[in-house]
Order: C-alpha cells, then sequence, then structure tokens
DNA sequence: TTACTCACG
DNA sequence: ACGTACGTGAGTAAG
C-alpha cells in the first residue's frame, strides 16, 4: 500500500520568488484597493500547479514569525545586510496567508525559528510516522533534509518549474555528497544572503573537494594535521571559529517545540466558494474565469457602484431553426444579439452563427444565417425602430449586417464601445476578456474556445458553440446596465450616445462606400518603380563594392559603420542605428545618398503600391478601410487593412499614389476638406489664452504670430521663413507636451537656446504657461485627463517614481486633451455632415477620415454647393471660443484636391 | 514575435 | 541627474 503524505511549503522563500519574478512588473499587478499582487498571483500558481494535483493528506505552509531567532540570538548579523522587505511585497503577506487557508492548508509560524525549523521539524516527525514526504522551496539550502522519505522540491528560475531533490540527485548536484554535508558546505564557504562567513577565501569548489576528504568539519579540524602546510591550510585554521558558527547557522532544526501535531495538518480541500470573493476582492480575473466555469455563481456587482445585479452561470440556450421560429416573436422590446464571423475583416469574413434573445425570455442560437435573410421575425427585431438592441461592436455588425441586407437600427448598447469610453487602457477586442475586465466571468475568450493561430476552429459541436455564443449574448445582456450607470457616472452618456454610437453607423457607410483605386494606374508606378529600384540597387552594390540586403539595418550598418569607417551617431538597443535622422546627417557620402533614396522608393514600392494592390476588392475596384474606433489612447480613429490615413503627401515622389485614389463614377469628383490649425485652436481654446485667441480670431497666420512673440519682433514685422519654422516648431511641441531636449533636436538648437524659447513662448502666452500647469495638477488629483466632450484618458503613471514614466504621464496630460478635443470635433461633424447629406438630397458621399481632414466624392454638378455646406458643417461642429477654419479642394483624384 | 524603419496627422 | 517630443499601421529582417 502507498504511504500517507505529507506536504510542507516554504512560504517565505516561496514568496519572495514570486515576488522577484514578477518585481518589474510590479506596479501592473495592482487590486482596484491599490494592493500589489505580484506575489499572490505567482504563489496562486504554485498552490495550484501543486497542491491541487497532489492531494496529500496533510498540508502545511511554513512562515518566519519575526526577525529574531535562535539563529540571530547566536550571531547578531545573522541576514544582517538583507535589504528590507520592500512595504510591496509586505502588504501581501496576510492576504497570503488567507489565500493559504482558501486553499485548504494550513499556516503555522513558531517565534524564535524560521520556516525551515517548522519544516525540518514536521518533516521528520512525518518521516518517522511513516510518511512520505514532501517539501517545496526555493531554498536550495533545504535540500539538507533529503532522505529516503524526505524529497525536497527546489523551485527553478522563474518559479514555475521545480528540481525534485532526492538523495541520488543531490550526489548528482554535489559531486557524491550525502545530503547531510551541505551543512558542512555552507558552513566552509558562509552564505552571503544570510549574511554568515564560512572560512575566508573558501568557495565552493574547495568546499566539495574539502568534504569529499574529510566528510564533515569536525573531522576536518580533528585531522587538520595531516594536512600539508599550504596557503589553504592558514585559511582553514584562521577561519575555525568562523566555520563551526556557520556550520550551526545552516543547520536546520529538526527538533523545534512546535505547538502543532501532524494531526493538525489535515489537507482539507480547496474552499471554492470563499475563492470567489477573495479573488475579486484581489481582481483575479483569470482565476475568476476559472471558477465560473466551474459553476460557481459570481456577482458581477462592483464595490464602487450601487448596482448589485447578480448574475448566475445557467444558461438558457435553444437552437433556433424554421420550425420555432416564432419563439423569438415574444422576446420582447429589448434584446441582444450577437454574431460570430470567421475572420477579423467583417468586409469579406463569412457569418458562421448567431444568438439573440435576453436574460427573462432566454437565448437562441443557430448556424443557419439564411434565417436572418429571409422575410423572418428575426431579421423584423433587427430592423424594428421599437426592439433595443444590446450588441457588441456596432460598426462591424451593421456592416456585416448589410451584406446580408438587414439595416440594423435602434443600437441601445454597445458592449466594445462603452468599455472603451469607461476606460481606453483596457481596450481588448475579445468580448470574453472584455467582460471579464467589467466583472462578469461566465463567458470565455475566443482564444479559449476557438484557440488561436494554426489551431483556431469554431467549435463542430452545436451544443458547444451555443453555449460560448449563449454566454456572449448573456455578458452583453448583464453589464448594459452597469456600465451604462458608470457612463452616467463620468458624465459619458452624452459623449456615448450623441458621438461614438452614430459615429459607428456613420463610419459603417463611409467603410461600405469605399474609395476606388485605379489599379492600372498603380500598375504602370510599379514597373517604372521596379526599374529605378533595380538601377538603385546595382548603384549601392557598386558604392558598397559587394552586394548586400539593403533593407536589412544590421547588414548595412555593417557595411556603413564597419566597413566604410563612416562614424556612427546613434545606436539602438541591437546595433547601429540607420535611421534617416542619421542618415541624413552624413548625405553627401554617395552611398548614403543612393540609400535614402532607395528607402523611400522602396516603401512607396511595397507600403503603398503593392500593399493597395493587395486589399483592392475584385467586385467593385474598391479598398474598404476599417477604422477602429477603440483603440486609440485619445480618441481619434485609426485606419486597417489598408490603412488610409498614411497615404504619401509630404513628398512628392509619394504623393503620386494618391492620383490613383478617384471617384467611383465618371463625372464625380473627390473633394478633401480640412480643418486649418485645428489643435492649436483647440489649445487656444482651452488654455483661454488671451493673446493666441485674439491671433486666431484676426485670422492671423498663428506660426507668424508666434514668431514675433518669441523672437520679440514688432507686431507688424516680417517674419522670415527660418522663424516661422521654429516657430512652428514651437507651437507642436507645446501641443506635444514640450521639453526643451525635444524642441532642441527638432530645431537643431543647443538644448539652453530651446529652453530660452520655452520659456518665452511659456511668458507671452501666460495662459498656456497656466493651464499646462493645472492639467497636470488634475491629473494628479484626478488619476485622468478629459476632452471637451469628457472623453478620459487614465494617467496612472502621474504619480511613477520612475522619473521617465513620470514625464511621459505628464506630457500625455497636455497633449490628450487637445489631440482627443481635437478629434470629438471631427467626428460632431462627421455625424452632422452625414445628416446634411442626406438633409440636402445630395449624392456625395462621405469616404475617409485623416483626423483633420474629411474626403468626399461627389457629382460634379454638387460641387458648388458643397463647397459652401461642407465648411459651414464642418466650422459649426462646436462652439468654441475661437472661430474654426476648414478649407476644401476638389479635383479629379486624390492628389488633385489638394 | 520583436526590432527597426518610415508613412501620416 | 534622470532621457524625452503626441497619436497611429505596415513592411521587412531576424531571432
Amino acid at each position: 500500500m502507498a504511504k500517507p503524505t505529507l506536504l510542507l511549503i516554504d512560504g517565505n522563500s516561496l514568496a519572495f520568488r514570486s515576488f522577484y519574478a514578477l518585481i518589474n512588473q510590479v506596479d501592473r499587478f495592482l487590486s482596484h484597493e491599490g494592493l500589489h499582487t505580484n506575489a499572490l498571483v505567482g504563489f496562486n500558481n504554485l498552490l495550484d500547479g501543486i497542491v491541487d494535483p497532489f492531494q496529500p493528506d496533510l498540508a502545511l505552509v511554513a512562515w518566519d514569525a519575526g526577525k529574531t531567532t535562535f539563529r540571530t540570538e547566536k550571531f547578531d548579523n545573522y541576514k544582517g545586510q538583507r535589504d528590507k522587505t520592500p512595504q510591496e511585497l509586505v502588504e501581501q503577506f496576510e492576504p497570503l496567508r488567507e489565500m493559504v487557508a482558501l486553499h485548504g492548508i494550513k499556516n503555522y509560524e513558531l517565534p524564535g525559528y524560521e520556516a525551515d525549523d517548522i519544516i525540518g521539524t514536521l518533516a521528520t516527525k512525518g518521516a518517522t510516522a511513516g510518511y512520505a514526504v514532501t517539501i517545496v522551496t526555493g531554498d536550495r539550502d533545504m535540500t539538507q533534509l533529503v532522505s529516503d522519505d524526505i524529497t525536497v522540491w527546489v523551485t527553478k528560475k522563474g518559479i514555475s518549474e521545480v528540481d525534485h531533490y532526492t538523495p541520488a540527485m543531490v550526489a548528482d548536484v554535489y559531486d557524491g555528497l550525502n545530503p547531510k554535508q551541505i551543512i558542512e558546505l555552507k558552513g566552509l564557504q558562509g552564505d552571503t544572503a544570510d549574511n554568515y562567513p564560512g572560512v575566508a577565501g573558501i568557495g565552493p569548489k574547495t568546499a566539495i573537494k574539502l568534504m569529499k576528504e574529510y566528510h564533515s568539519i569536525p573531522e576536518l579540524y580533528a585531522r587538520i594535521d595531516e594536512m600539508k602546510p599550504s596557503k589553504q591550510k592558514e585559511k582553514l585554521i584562521a577561519g575555525e571559529a568562523d566555520a563551526r558558527l556557520s556550520r550551526e547557522l545552516a543547520t536546520i532544526d529538526v527538533d523545534a517545540p512546535l505547538a502543532i501535531n501532524l494531526d493538525d495538518l489535515k489537507y482539507q480541500g480547496i474552499k471554492y466558494e470563499e475563492l470567489v470573493p477573495f479573488y475579486q476582492h484581489l481582481d483575479f480575473k483569470a482565476q475568476l474565469v476559472k471558477l465560473a466555469n466551474m459553476g460557481y455563481v459570481i456577482s458581477t456587482s462592483d464595490e464602487d457602484t450601487t448596482n448589485s445585479n447578480m448574475t448566475t452561470v445557467e444558461l438558457d440556450v435553444r437552437e433556433l431553426s424554421a420550425t420555432n421560429l416564432t419563439a423569438i416573436e415574444n422576446l420582447g422590446s429589448e434584446v441582444d444579439f450577437y454574431l460570430e464571423l470567421d475572420g477579423e475583416n467583417y468586409h469579406t469574413a463569412a457569418p458562421v452563427a448567431f444568438v439573440i434573445g435576453n436574460q427573462t425570455n432566454g437565448y437562441f442560437a443557430s448556424r443557419d444565417v439564411e434565417l436572418l435573410i429571409e422575410d423572418t421575425p428575426l431579421k423584423r427585431i433587427l430592423t424594428d425602430e421599437q426592439v433595443k438592441k444590446n450588441v457588441f461592436n456596432t460598426k462591424a455588425l451593421v456592416v456585416a449586417l448589410s451584406r446580408l441586407e438587414i439595416n440594423l437600427v435602434n443600437v441601445n448598447f454597445d458592449l466594445l464601445l462603452a468599455s472603451y469610453l469607461l476606460d481606453t487602457n483596457d481596450n481588448q477586442n475579445d468580448l470574453g476578456a472584455l467582460a471579464h475586465e467589467n466583472n462578469f466571468f461566465a463567458v470565455q475568450t475566443d482564444e479559449e474556445v476557438y484557440g488561436k493561430g494554426a489551431k483556431f476552429q469554431i467549435p463542430a459541436m452545436d451544443a458547444d458553440l451555443f453555449e460560448h455564443l449563449g454566454r456572449k449574448a448573456l455578458a452583453i445582456g448583464s453589464l448594459a446596465k452597469p456600465l451604462f450607470a458608470k457612463l452616467a457616472e463620468h458624465a459619458q452618456l452624452d459623449l456615448y450616445q450623441t458621438i461614438e454610437l452614430p459615429l459607428s453607423f456613420v463610419l459603417a457607410s463611409m467603410e461600405i462606400a469605399g474609395i476606388k483605386v485605379d489599379a492600372e494606374r498603380l500598375l504602370q508606378m510599379r514597373s517604372k518603380m521596379t526599374e529605378r529600384l533595380a538601377e538603385l540597387e546595382q548603384r549601392i552594390y557598386q558604392q558598397a563594392g559587394h552586394e548586400f540586403n539593403i533593407q536589412s539595418p544590421k547588414q548595412l550598418g555593417v557595411i556603413l559603420f564597419e566597413e566604410m569607417g563612416l562614424t556612427p551617431l546613434k545606436k539602438t538597443k541591437t546595433g547601429y542605428s540607420t535611421s534617416v535622422e542619421v542618415l541624413e546627417q552624413m548625405a553627401d557620402v554617395p552611398i548614403v545618398e543612393s540609400i535614402l533614396m532607395y528607402r523611400q522608393l522602396a516603401k512607396i514600392q511595397s507600403t503603398y503600391i503593392e500593399g493597395l494592390l493587395r486589399v483592392i476588392h475584385g467586385s467593385d475596384s474598391k479598398v474598404h478601410t476599417r477604422y477602429l474606433q477603440t483603440l486609440t489612447q485619445t480618441g481619434r480613429l485609426s485606419s486597417v487593412d489598408p490603412n488610409l490615413q498614411n497615404i504619401p503627401v509630404r513628398v512628392e515622389e509619394g504623393r503620386r499614389i494618391r492620383q490613383a485614389f478617384v471617384p467611383s463614377k465618371p463625372d464625380w469628383v473627390l473633394i478633401s476638406a480640412d480643418y486649418s490649425q485645428i489643435e492649436l485652436r483647440v489649445l487656444a481654446h482651452i488654455t483661454g489664452d488671451a493673446a493666441m485667441q485674439a491671433a486666431f480670431r484676426q485670422d492671423e497666420d498663428i506660426h507668424a504670430a508666434t514668431a514675433r512673440r518669441i523672437f520679440g519682433l514688432a507686431e507688424d514685422a516680417p517674419v522670415d521663413a527660418e522663424m516661422r519654422r521654429q516657430a512652428k516648431a514651437v507651437n507642436f511641441g507645446i501641443v506635444y507636451g514640450i521639453s526643451d531636449f525635444g524642441l532642441a533636436k527638432n530645431i537643431g538648437v543647443t538644448r539652453k537656446e530651446a529652453k530660452a524659447i520655452i520659456e518665452t513662448y511659456l511668458n507671452e502666452y501666460s495662459g498656456v504657461r497656466a493651464w499646462t500647469e493645472e492639467i497636470i495638477e488634475f491629473a494628479r488629483e484626478h488619476g485622468y485627463v478629459e476632452t471637451i466632450a469628457h472623453r478620459r484618458r487614465y494617467l496612472p503613471d502621474i504619480k511613477a517614481k520612475n522619473f521617465n514614466q513620470r514625464s511621459f504621464a505628464e506630457r500625455t496630460a497636455m497633449n490628450s486633451p487637445i489631440q482627443g478635443s481635437a478629434a470629438d470635433i471631427i467626428k460632431i461633424a462627421m455625424i452632422n455632415m452625414q445628416a446634411a447629406l442626406e438633409e440636402q438630397g445630395l449624392e456625395a458621399k462621405m469616404l475617409l477620415q485623416v483626423h483633420d481632414e474629411l474626403i468626399f466624392e461627389a457629382p460634379a454638378k454638387e460641387l458648388t454647393q458643397l463647397e459652401e455646406l461642407i465648411p459651414r458643417v464642418m466650422d459649426s461642429a462646436v462652439k468654441l471660443a475661437v472661430p474654426l477654419k476648414v478649407a476644401t479642394h476638389a479635383g479629379k483624384t486624390w492628389y488633385e484636391a489638394k
């Protein structure tokens, strides 16, 4: 019969190991109450990974009771050099014990003794009583306890893996010595961590050699006369007292006066119900998901809201088919709806399955997408203005449904959008992950259910798929109320209801419309470019003396800075930097000129010509970008597949790419409309700076006006181009959260000069100075900053001890309200614009947004009307203390619409 | 996957 | 003294 088992865990050493394993991210493991949890996370994984599969009969976690032990009495410097335990760890000790208890394991500590001694004593007792003993620790010294009955598991780097020390393993690692002799080794070597000396000049190698010959320290000194005279012998004689003391200190006490017996250590098993609130307290999302999936009830209530929405994991999902369609006619006036696609690009991905329903009447799922298309109650609900829809990602759904010719209306709650507005930091595109962030755990992430990469697969079993989809719908439905409450608390209901949600529909139409790309034109460009690149390539090989991969910064670095002996001006993490700013400083070297040109053309070729050709839809010769509405930290949009917000414009070569963007119909034109200086106007508005506001009210050239101020010119003095250039850089710098270093680098002056310029600027625009100070103070006090439309950005690093992190947060505090308010404005303009076009019965369509610019296509005959309408709608989007200014340009291609 | 480079506002 | 401009996406190389 197998022996009963006793598991002994070294709490202190494992807590330290866990803590330091995640020390780099210590500030990322913070509970909502501000408790650090990195050691708790590591320790929890350890308990789950070891105790759970182990199912011991007896178990104990031993802790150190305090600083003074019998060892400090013998040697008052014991552990003397050790740094004070960091506060971030100290605060985790109490919860660690609580966690151990909830895992069904006894905690124990004994004043005057270390955890080692408690373990040593119980291990010995256990072995005698016939238990198979296992010790888990982060401290290899414990291997001195190893015997036939006692195995010691020592964590390796990263704590998740352990080495199993048996007598054979000890012999293997210590060159044939037995476990008890580890004490002798420590006696000779000492221990820097515990701060006891050993014999000066004896290290691990010598110690092992000596013990192989003399077996133990007492025997060594008994036989020391046998030793031939040597430096080593002298050291041993001089260090005898230290050796004997160190040996004593290294010896684990196996007879500590414990107040507990083996009987007290019965393993209780995990107390799941009690773990739920405990994990909630610590914000252990992943653990809560695990428990939810095991069927434990988790409340979604949040301590800081009054809402207490209890959700059980019981779920009612039925399969929907043509025969029971009538069931959904009785769902009522509010439904949760989710449509699963087989890919992330909703313009092309195929619908896989859907789920509809609500908590009151249950959920219905089906793989039969045809059910949506035909004239069924489903389609009627989705297109019914009277039925509220709760969804995840309105825009994706609108586009996907529009491909099925379903016009989705009356979206009430969008989980993705609402979560993004509440906290841009935890923007996730996975419904499950987002639900977890919002304390709803009865749903898994797609990765958990579908796998990822090559393993991605939608479950073949209806039951599995429908369960997952049902839970998604349930998550959406359950979170509507609490998230609306939070939006209200943040004064963001308006932002959600009048800006972001309507914008989803506007963006969907723009994406669906797409923009036509002249593939022929791109193909012409490509063949020309191929020739030019081939020529350049040959020239570069000649200049270098041999062939190499020009596109490899690593190989290029070797050519320039080793073979050709040029001076490297900047380094990256991995080697020499070969970026434009570096190469431009040595541009009179012929090969460098060639490389800069090659890079420019290669970029145009691969990213724009070939990149665009790849994404043109065969059906309509258009590209249909996707705007990511819930990604940026500032509230801007971003654009992918393709990115139409970074089409070249600054350099003529690249700008010609725009010749390939054309209207979708003959006799139509493209019109671009851009806000002039929107960010600086926003700056003038929110800082309330009188001088800057006056400049905009008088429609002055703002950069020239700034140049006059920072260079002390008269009000009507002419401003030369260089001064204007510098002033422009300063204006930009202010928007970015200026630093003297950044400005100096940008305009090529010394840091000191830059500092002086900034100082003058802030004196001249004193409202700006006051505001920058105020906004940083606001961020410190509230932990976030916001835009004119109450878009919020949290800045946890504003209080960071690390100078860099803190400085970055301070610059962000200045930049985000400006960039974000500009984003608010153009979003409002887009919604109004869409409405105005409809109202006026115009054929014109809004196609693209590029942060401060909108691009339309329209019949040429509407041009005159649009040239009045577009600027009027855009500049009246919001009322600021300064006017907004919009310029329009029209042409047969995007290139000409400048 | 990460680093580098470079396109845009 | 610290080491910096803000916000993005995509292609290529190389581990």
